[in-house]
DNA sequence: CATGAATGAGCATTCATTCAT
DNA sequence: GATGAATGAATGCTCATTCAT
């Protein structure tokens, strides 16, 4: 039993570093590329907030771009069950929509609250602009469903590529305002999306002039 | 008499040769801007798509970020007057948006095609992501103009704020994906994003059903 | 006459102006030399303190190096006259160097008024280090002399390579001390120069315990 | 067993490694100071004389001007201990001046010494113009101390800002004269600057004529 | 495997100099 | 001769990547 839990034990703690380290990148990572941007860091960047040396981050990724599409891989893995439950339960667009819009905005929050808790210095930046590998994975992932969930029901007539890229395009936006407002409202963004893309401005104006 | 003329000519010559060298810096920063990113874009990319030498970059301008700035004040100069008008003369809210997607979606595809017949080398990014200095900036004038348009209306009551940000969002990645299709159908995304917005997907929908 | 005071008119005007730039030129690089070194002097600091275009410096000279020449020449014509007549006249060595040092004096002070009067912006500059070309022309041709003279007294025999770098050190030294002090007091540099070269700190000490 | 010394020695060879460079960077840097003067010098004269690549530079000096003050601290942590002894123990100014002016005649003379033994290809240059940091370093160290011993004198009386510039202007040309004849006799010099600063020309000419 | 120093290509920028007008 | 824009070599510096230990 005991060795069960440990298996080979030598190579175990191997193994543990191993992927220990591995780890360890990939969460400096995600946080350096959200507190600078993907773009602007630098490998230095990374393994600086490391206790690792800078040889090893080639042991373990060939570049910044393979931790890039890492992070992405692991977004996916993090998210696609939910997704595929969702996708699989959801008895009409709109419950499809209230869950994805849902998840996809937690997603966003849980993401952001990790970077403003792990240093996130440059204050101007935080909420704003969240464009994380893992969140960018996702959100192909939505498209997919989407157009999937549109293609399969008599609304997808009208231009099921329009209408996923304007469902995408409000959660995006809708998303990012969301995550400037304090407390932020995970909740009252999904009602909103979900209302606007299923009924129009109107809709929502009524709602509240009434 | 010819003769005398000459010297203006002569003057005339630098001065047309100074604007064209500042337009061809100007065009190669478009083109690469749109190629790679600006974040992305080094200055040495910039003068490499233009016949001048490295040095002759800084006669002109003082970074990149000037570049840059000088192309988002290009594209509001040219866009503004028409969003003005429309501002001053929507008598409804419709009619705004219209109006403004028309605009916008009319931008877009003009900077597209401008990015297709001026070399674009990298055939792969055409019609992809075009997010020009220009359109940021012409984005930012509509979004203004919007939340003022959404605020004086009932309809800002249920939440200017998201309101305004999904337009945007529906705008940002329908003209996206218009831009994919060929031909280019500037009037369908328009009237898509305007009913969408305002009557929601159901809206859509019943109509291509009946 | 009238002729004659404007020899070939157009001509004159051409030469005038000629040399008038060429002046200009040599006035603006003293300065320039004077405020930020004439190591880091660029060309174009130069003609900048200029009216005249980039260009038109190489009509006049060949680099920088050649207007710090220029500047040299231009300092020893107008100190050798004063030179040659001091060595001619001196009865012994004390009256050559009161003389010397004083001609050297006066010619530092006069540099370095000049500096204070014609910008010299980086005001912790004023009164240090003036080392311009012409100082350094004015060195050299001060060094020859001396050395002459002290070959052509007793005194020489001591060493007279020596004695004459021991000159020259404290010339340098006190001259750029006494540039410190305000007034600037040249009477006073020299004579002290002057007694402790001749007789010694010894001198000057005991004059000043009596 | 000498196996298990082994580690210490891997450790042992970077170190050293890294020590190596460092000195090679100091060293070249010393030469090329010498040569071309610390101003005009650039970080590339620096490394081409290493066999040391570009980039690697930077591992040690963040800047020239560092690679400087690095020279300087190592000239006056070499000569401080001298420097203070000599301070401590001199009886007489006259003692002072014999041990400071050797001091200084000594370690120009080890400086010039070692440029020649180390390359200095340029062999016009070779034993003029030694104006490396550390010179400038020690020559400040100098300066506080004279003018403290002056002070604590009569003969400050007279001036000791005066005295001091004298005295640092005769070690100063006679260093340099020194250096350029064969052999070098920093006694000789040491000797010469002592006597002429504490009894002036007169004196040393009286002691040769007789 | 981990280490971290070395590498050298690449970038932004400056500047002396040339040359068409 | 004067002009000033164009040139491109040179410089300081960064950074991804390699490699001996």
């Amino acid at each position: 039993m005991v060795a069960a839990a440990q298996p080979a034990q030598g190579q175990g703690k191997r193994a543990r570093t191993k992927a220990a380290n591995r780890q360890a990148i990939l969460e400096a990572a995600r946080q350096v590329f959200a507190r600078l941007g993907a773009e602007a860091t630098t490998v230095r960047d990374i393994i600086r907030e490391t206790d690792l040396a800078a040889g090893t981050f080639y042991n373990y990724f060939k570049s910044k771009e393979e931790v890039f599409e890492a992070l992405a891989d692991e977004g996916v893995r993090r998210f696609r069950p939910r997704l595929a439950s969702i996708r699989e339960n959801a008895s009409s667009l709109q419950a499809y929509l209230l869950e994805a819009y849902s998840a996809y905005f937690d997603f966003l929050n849980e993401e952001n609250e990790e970077a403003i808790r792990h240093g996130a210095p440059h204050a101007a930046m935080i909420g704003v602009r969240v464009d994380t590998p893992e969140m960018q994975a996702v959100f192909e992932e939505i498209r997919t469903d989407l157009e999937q969930v549109a293609k399969s029901t008599g609304l997808s007539l009208a231009d099921s590529g329009y209408l996923t890229a304007a469902a995408i395009g409000i959660a995006r936006e809708v998303g990012d305002h969301m995550l400037l407002r304090r407390p932020v409202d995970t909740r009252g963004a999904t009602e909103f999306a979900t209302q606007l893309f299923l009924h129009g401005a109107g809709a929502l104006a009524s709602k509240n002039n009434s």
